[in-house]
DNA sequence: TCAAAAGTGTTTGAACTACACCCATGT
DNA sequence: ACATGGGTGTAGTTCAAACACTTTTGA
């Protein structure tokens, strides 16, 4: 079989390698999972076991297994770490330099991440993972924090152009809330009627005709996602 | 070396596996190369040396070695087999469907470049490997189609953003071949004065004071792209 | 009645679209 | 002289930003 894929590749000027050169990369993937709390963004870190990092916080990735696919691996990662399934996912980038993993070299694929956390309960105790607040996040073991900028950025970029953030609320949401979550990511504040004004014309969402309740101030109508408009499971773009 | 790699990652509630389990699976790059002449967008194609895919055409590409990053792979692909060096490359998605290569398993991360076909000398007849315009293109050997037209699409999205289109045309170019570039990128027909208009604003480019030679009507000015715009080799965003 | 947030419209400048005529050069 | 593309401006529209007051509810 292994040999089958390097005689595949044998057409160019490349030196002949064997078995053992070929097939010593291995691949894992990473989840830069996001979630939204009061007026700040949020994301799920893990203690990092290896004693290069130790006291470090990395992001929960996990090797590929020959068998799966990529973005199995990523929905395996989250389901066996938090328990979550059905979570949106999306891939950033890869990350390839020879000398980024410790122990080897070990490529990895970035896949972000965006859940409920008030909503959706996670085995948090129980895999020694913690929120930490996107803003506080100074170090992470391995190139982790550059994958935690560059999955922010993209998320920054695609957040007004596609319906995506609504996997950060629950199904009931206040146009306040909403303007919260954008905030949060963008990192600056917008203002109300303006903000209103986008998001009605982008069609995303529908009036349930029902209020806030136990909130002390005048209650928000609350609106839902309007069917259609999610891919869950789409691996990319 | 590698038993360190799976230890490392043996925090979660993974199975124990062994080391042929974990490194098994092979890494290749494979390039998009955009070029540009009379109004069309080329890709540069190999013929596919695979049995299974007789007769198709298949992008460049190449397994991966241990010893380099895979921006660095994707050099020396470029490299061997076009001689070309100080290249535009853009690391755009990584492929891992299991069955997405008859031989084995290997996933490849998708870069896109642009290069001037027209004054870069390419090693064609060499290695088999020929210009097609990729409005053309219907099919292409593995998952390549999929993978051209994921590059085109990034292109299409970017082009307008970023100076970029730049690296398909020679170092000084007039603005109507310019306007062409773009519309063979995006594939629709523009306004002359409001291209000019928008790139104008841009402010990517200069005047040289110079003008078209040999070229039988009025000739246009020529202008080259800006200093310090581009990064060459930036491997992502 | 007060505090706190909900809800709502208008004005201004910037950018985008559509569109037509004269100009410079080679043959 | 003519054919070919180079070069330019304006009017109408749409989009983004700035900005303030009234309303509803709970305490």
């Amino acid at each position: 079989m292994s040999e089958r894929i390097i005689k595949a590749f044998k057409n160019a000027a490349i030196e002949k390698k064997n078995r053992q050169d070929y097939f010593n990369i291995a691949v894992s993937v990473d989840c830069v999972i996001f979630g939204y709390d009061n007026h700040e963004l949020y994301v799920l870190l893990m203690q990092s076991d290896l004693e290069e990092f130790q006291g470090l916080n990395s992001l929960l990735g996990d090797l590929v297994r020959p068998s799966e696919d990529l973005t199995e691996a990523s929905f395996r990662i989250l389901w066996e770490r938090t328990g979550l399934q059905n979570v949106y996912l999306e891939q950033v980038h890869t990350f390839g330099k020879v000398c980024r993993h410790p122990s080897g070299r070990v490529i990895t694929t970035a896949y972000f991440s965006l859940i409920d956390m008030q909503h959706q309960q996670l085995n948090i105790a129980e895999h020694q993972l913690d929120w930490y607040p996107v803003r506080k996040v100074k170090r992470l073991a391995f190139d982790h924090l550059e994958i935690l900028q560059l999955c922010l950025q993209q998320l920054q970029q695609k957040v007004m152009e596609r319906p995506v953030v609504f996997h950060l609320l629950p199904p009931l949401f206040s146009l306040r809330e909403l303007q919260s979550v954008f905030e949060a990511i963008l990192g600056i504040e917008l203002d109300r009627r303006n903000f209103r004004k986008k998001i009605a014309i982008k069609d995303w969402i529908i009036d349930t005709n029902t209020l806030e309740k136990e909130v002390n101030h005048r209650p928000g109508k609350l609106y839902k996602l309007k069917a259609g408009l999610v891919n869950n499971f789409r691996p990319y773009q």
